[in-house]
DNA sequence: TTTATTTAATAGTATTACTATTATTTTTGG
DNA sequence: CCAAAAATAATAGTAATACTATTAAATAAA
């Protein structure tokens, strides 16, 4: 089972990028690289230019693989989602009680991240500080709905859409299944960041994960049948 | 009462500006019209220098009321949230059952927002637009602690209080009131943002509010003393 | 009415977010 | 293994951004 999991590529939409990045030891230097430098200096700092110093490369190489960082931001974040999919998949794969199922996927989702040694070129901790403080910038833009279009946030929606089928699985008379899966996969996000930086306006601790206070909240509001 | 209401002013922290831009005509136009263009074109798009073509005055002139566009940012975001918990209060004022005054107050916070009259220079429903899109900005970035520690972020933090306080009010017992009113806060600006532009992935609608959604979320999850 | 304050106009700077061109290196296909 | 193609690196250049500084003009306050 490792091993077959050693060559795994999540896949992201080809429109997201000019070359892909994962074809080339560059291209995975670029991604590596830069989601190590935008968490630590912050998407408004970020620039293709440092990027370029910092891999030894030049600037205009790496614009030959994403037309600018707002792109490079949503490549991260696909790529983040699609992840997140797969380790969903497999956690639940084989639980056949829906409600262990859906604390299982909760877990999943809002537990803090921890490395995941099967991509190498990848800091998975870096990338969900990063999906913490920036990702929401990557669709709270006037291009949103033009972006959307061209099927820049496929990853993250099918995984809402997985979620609130495994809710509706617990409660099939639920009548918001989608807003409380987008509830839980944000808000989780966001409740990190609290814990973080407002900790006086949050349970969330790094014992009471989210995850806890989610799962929680889940149990209260739905029925099982 | 509405005589009364008239001479209002929500006060935001002094630190936020250079000198304060409700007292002068100029300061209330740059306020006025600053919200109006950041609706319109974005806030990465907003410079000083075409708001001070808008109001046919100077980009420098800008610049001696607030530091950067970033603060400009958190002023108005802190302005709503004052305005927020003012409505709060005089919504739910008078209301003697804690339940009701809860379900109330989270119309109130989740409800699409209507023209104030009381307040001439501001237009609420695009402010309102601009805390849905933009807001999240104001405390994504490197800066936030620093910026937390010097009250940027007080007027929210002071509404999240409140609620969290009337959540206890309901069910001493539930153990994560912060979290819950952080929740039902910014899950609700999500939520509004999901309708306008992801559809297909919330279940919130011109008709199903976040209001309603929230509302049921919270009569399932408290257990009334 | 003079002084102080505020506002407007102009100019200037470092950085950003790119594009374009050319040179050099690496890859690959026959 | 060599030539052609592709990828990368280096350099230069541009318009816009996010400011700062200075001075002039208008307005308000003492």
């Amino acid at each position: 089972m490792e091993e077959l999991l050693k060559n795994l590529k999540i896949s992201v939409s080809d429109s997201l990028y000019l070359k892909d990045p994962e074809s080339s030891e560059l291209g995975r230097k670029i991604i590596g690289n830069g989601i190590i430098l935008i968490d630590k200096i912050g998407f408004e700092k970020f620039t293709f230019k440092k990027l370029g110093e910092k891999i030894k490369s030049n600037e205009s190489s790496v614009y030959r693989y994403f037309e600018n960082k707002h792109s490079f931001l949503v490549y991260i974040t696909n790529w983040f989602w699609g992840w997140k999919e797969f380790q969903l998949t497999i956690a639940t794969y084989g639980i056949t009680n829906v409600e262990e199922r859906l604390q299982k996927a909760i877990e999943v989702l809002a537990h803090p991240v921890e490395e995941d040694i099967r991509f190498k070129h990848i800091n998975e901790v870096a990338l969900n500080n990063i999906i913490i403080n920036e990702s929401s910038k990557s669709y709270l833009t006037k291009k949103v709905d033009e972006e959307n279009k061209h099927g820049h946030f496929m990853l993250y929606k099918r995984l809402v859409n997985r979620v609130s089928k495994m809710i509706s699985e617990v409660d099939p008379a639920y009548e918001y299944p989608f807003s409380l899966a987008t509830t839980v996969i944000d808000g989780s996000l966001h409740q990190h960041f609290l814990s973080k930086h407002f900790s006086n306006i949050t349970d969330c601790t790094n014992e009471i994960t989210p995850s806890v206070y989610f799962k929680h909240m889940v149990s209260k509001i739905l029925i099982p049948k």
